[in-house]
DNA sequence: GATTGCCATGACTTCTACTCATACCAGGTA
DNA sequence: TACCTGGTATGAGTAGAAGTCATGGCAATC
């Protein structure tokens, strides 16, 4: 038994895993049990002869063997992927770029720089997909987006180790703000000192385990309290502008907020600088992919 | 079903059979029988949604599909190859050239380039097999050698269409020569008239179908009488000295007879011009290819 | 100490992918 | 014409791969 032996299912399967980070998330998304993903995973790690996972208790993460293996195994499927577009007769995968951006970068950078994209390079096809940043690393390893707009925080810092170093640009860097209705006491004023932050209720998104919550300020003292939980944006602003609580905005934001709200920056807490970093893996990036790299730099100059 | 649905085993056996040219050889080569192979590609070509190969009675060509899917087949086997290779520590295939050639090539030239690249460009490691030059050539778009030395004779038209054009550079183009023992009453002159031939006795390769049958001159006008059948060179030439009988000999192999025999060319025919070719199917080659490539060049002409 | 979110595994079932034997088909030869 | 040869296809049977379900274990969190 070698990898010679394995099959494309359990490839196929094996570089979800990768994107995933569960079992159970890869299952799901390919319509299989989550056993089954573990015997295909199983399989394939006594075909290679090492193991490819390393069995966290939040999920799973590429062993150095599991590095070498997914990155062929992307190969593979792009290969397979090619063959049967052409198969098809459709044109090849050239003017393509799969683009990740993190929530945050789609209400202004993203749809800016698209349309942006589309007057100057316009045989150039965008697709894209939301995801959290560690969700668009993964993606990124697993080859399923080219591109990725990331946030990171202090102390920004390279925001994985699981293979080869992802090359990075970044796009904007200002400091996180909070939005507190028009009505608020704190409103008054062209800025909020952090002490002022206690006590207040706030508008969290959800805190699914892992993921950090977001919407309350950052490193306060005491424990929050959520009043409202929401995940979209324009929900989060619309419950702050009915006076239902205060939620934190990155300064992308700050622009497009509807009446009733105030953003206003935070003073005396340590840096909350939210950083968009564009992210990419093998230099050099193709023709359109950089194109679009282009773009987003352009659109996060303009927009600061 | 579609295509992604395909097994590396499917794609593998598929490679096989475009190298080998039918189900049976491909069948035995990976220790299947023919039944396996046969269904291994019905159940491709139904995952591909068309014929991959056209059956015809002396073995199979590729289709247009086919030949997409061939191609990806080599790229995936690559890929799964490279994998094995680094997961055992191994060095990339970087400076290996895979080499085929055709018998005749086997006594001069290609000892005499591989010993000067030994020299000259000690890093490049050659590995190198024996084959027919229809087998090379399917063997060349399997991806299962880089580089071909093939033969083609008059009217020296491209060797195949079963796909994208081979590349080719003429390494040699001389006639073919008749052997014939030293005791003989044609060893005499220094030149054979085509018409001497007829009634002669020869020493022959094997006929086995489809390959044209070596050893006896072509064009004769009569059934040649085949007195011995031999595929090795040294075996003719020495049948040819204890004056068994006559043979053809490519001229590259005019320069190292045993005693005992003469090597006359033959006048009075049509050309029977042999040219050794060498066949390669993407350009550009990679590096240690294309030194490979200058030594047999460099081999064939001191050696004309 | 209970709960939650992971992964592994035993028991069972289905379906895939072999083998063997045989049929079939086209060309070449007696 | 009939037969042989060298090829592919296919019916029948079987072993094993690859799913599902249900359950268990483990580490972190509340």
């Amino acid at each position: 038994m070698a990898i010679t032996d394995a099959s494309l299912v359990a490839l196929r399967v094996f570089r979800e895993v990768a994107e995933r980070g569960t079992f159970t998330a890869a299952a799901v998304a390919l319509g299989y049990t989550q056993s089954a993903v573990s015997r295909q995973i199983a399989t394939l790690e006594r075909a290679v002869g090492a193991d490819l996972l390393e069995r966290r208790h939040e999920g799973v993460r590429l062993t150095t063997a599991g590095q070498i293996v997914l990155r062929r195994a992307v190969a593979v499927a792009e290969q397979v992927e090619a063959a049967a577009r052409e198969l098809a007769g459709l044109p090849g995968a050239g003017g393509r770029v799969r683009l990740g951006w993190f929530t945050s970068a789609g209400t202004g950078l993203v749809p800016q720089a698209l349309a942006e994209l589309r007057r100057t390079h316009p045989a150039v096809t965008v697709t894209s997909r939301e995801g959290s940043t560690p969700a668009l690393i993964r993606a990124l390893r697993a080859g399923s987006v080219d591109l990725a707009v990331i946030a990171t925080e202090p102390p920004h810092r390279p925001p994985d180790t699981d293979g080869p170093p992802l090359r990075t640009r970044v796009l904007t860097d200002r400091s996180l703000m909070v939005a507190v209705p028009a009505t608020h006491p704190l409103a008054g004023g062209s800025f909020v000192d952090v002490a002022d932050l206690r006590g207040q209720e706030w508008i969290g998104g959800h805190s699914s385990g892992g993921e950090r919550l977001m919407g309350v300020w950052p490193g306060l003292d005491e424990r929050p309290v959520v009043a409202h939980v929401a995940r979209d944006w324009l929900a989060k602003l619309h419950l702050v502008a009915a006076g239902c609580g205060l939620t934190t905005i990155p300064p992308v934001l700050a622009g497009m907020v509807p009446a009733g709200v105030r953003v206003l920056p935070v003073r005396g807490g340590p840096d909350e600088g939210r950083r968009m970093t564009l992210a990419w893996l093998y230099d050099p990036l193709p023709a359109p992919a950089a194109r679009l790299a282009e773009a987003l730099e352009a659109a996060a100059a303009t927009g600061s």
